[in-house]
DNA sequence: AGTATACTTGCATTGTGACGCAAGTATTCA
DNA sequence: TGAATACTTGCGTCACAATGCAAGTATACT
């Protein structure tokens, strides 16, 4: 019994139901991984998994300097890197709790799904 | 022993690895999410849990009708909705694997990060 | 056939973001 | 103190996306 609320019956009541899910489906976050230049970065730094310093970082791809940090500075804006400034490096990385940012989306998604116990004829 | 890689070296190294996570970190995804009022729309299916009209959805927000039409169609387009026409009307509707793309993301990225066995001095 | 319904598409406007370049700031090193 | 390093910021350009309105298309209903 996951399901311990009604069902809205219209999409207007739908969106009236406040949940968890409100929250976590931020477009703030989302936007900052629209850009490709920027979702690649971010990718870049997961598989890294150490603090990387934007020089190195830029070394990566095709792109002027100022933008890698502007991109950089834009993933860490909205939660998805931590930025770590030590005298005049900044040290950007992927920060432990990005996995479960994600994973807490997947759990108010089925949160708000009625589970399908009637498949087959076992609810009669 | 998640972890069955050599750390990359570098960014640029870490760049050059392929893994899950480049395909499932999809900007179109993202982009189609960035969208305050398409992400409200897709909470509002989300939590309809089932087949919605464009007239029905459009009563939700304040916008014109044409354009809850396209946002839901770029939502489709992602694949963030399903779309089945019948008829005249068209029915936009959370797909059951939702979360389970959010869930991936989070695993690519956990597949990724080194599990910090060392905490404390166990691998002294 | 004619009308109403449900959605799509064209179009003009407006705003925003990506980009490169150049200049600025802050920190380290000699 | 002066120069090099590591980033940040300002600015102009360009492309693209969000928006509303109006017109178009497709389907159902009478």
């Amino acid at each position: 019994m996951t399901q311990v609320f009604k069902q809205p019956a219209s999409p207007k009541q739908a969106a009236r139901r406040r949940s968890r899910l409100d929250s976590l489906l931020d477009p703030e976050l989302f936007r900052a991984l629209a850009d490709p230049t920027r979702s690649k970065l971010l990718a870049c730094l997961i598989k890294c998994s150490r603090p990387c310093s934007v020089t190195e970082i830029a070394q990566c791809c095709d792109l002027d300097f100022s933008m890698v940090a502007r991109h950089l500075a834009t993933l860490a804006r909205s939660g998805v890197l931590t930025a770590n400034k030590q005298g005049r490096t900044v040290w950007y990385q992927a920060p432990p709790d990005l996995a479960a940012r994600f994973r807490a989306i997947a759990d108010a998604i089925d949160e708000l799904t009625p589970t399908d116990c009637c498949e087959g004829d076992c609810c009669g």
